[in-house]
DNA sequence: AGCATGACGAACA
DNA sequence: GTGTTCGCCATGC
C-alpha cells in the first residue's frame, strides 16, 4: 500500500468526508464523481481500508438502492444503522427510507 | 498464468 | 419486484 492506489483512496476519503450529516451517497456515485465510473467495487474496497479512519463516515455510503450492504463490516452489524438513525436517517430492514430525499450527489450539490 | 471473491451497478428476462 | 449475466479491478489462492 504505497503509491498507485494512494491517490484513488485519498480521493474517495475526501468525497466521503464531504458528505453532510444526515445525508448518504452510493459507491457508484462516488466512483462516477472520481472518474472511475464502473468501478464501484473499488470504492467499496477503499471503504474497507477506510474502516479504521474515524474521519471517514463509511456508514453514510450505501449501494445504489440504499441498502446497508457494508453493515457487516463494521465493529457491530448494528452500528451502521444506529449511526444513521442518530443523524436522522430512518432505516428499515437494512434499507434507508426516503432514500431519494437523503441522497447526496457530489456532482449535483458539491459542484 | 488462471480462477474465485467482493462494502457495486447496469442491462435484461 | 426478483434472478441472472456481464463489466469493473484489486486481492488471494
Amino acid at each position: 500500500m504505497e503509491d498507485k492506489q494512494h491517490t484513488f483512496f485519498e480521493n474517495v476519503y475526501e468525497v466521503v468526508k464531504l458528505i453532510p450529516k444526515g445525508r448518504v451517497t452510493s459507491y457508484g456515485t462516488i466512483a462516477n464523481y472520481l472518474g472511475t465510473k464502473g468501478s464501484a467495487r473499488m470504492v467499496g474496497w477503499a471503504m474497507n481500508a477506510a474502516h479504521g479512519l474515524s474521519d471517514v463516515p463509511a456508514h453514510r455510503v450505501v449501494n445504489r438502492i440504499g441498502v446497508l450492504s457494508g453493515k457487516n463490516h463494521f465493529s457491530s452489524p448494528n452500528e451502521m444503522q444506529e449511526r444513521l438513525e442518530a443523524e436522522g436517517i430512518k432505516v428499515d430492514d437494512d434499507r434507508i427510507m426516503d432514500f431519494d430525499e437523503v441522497f447526496w450527489d457530489p456532482m449535483l450539490e458539491l459542484l
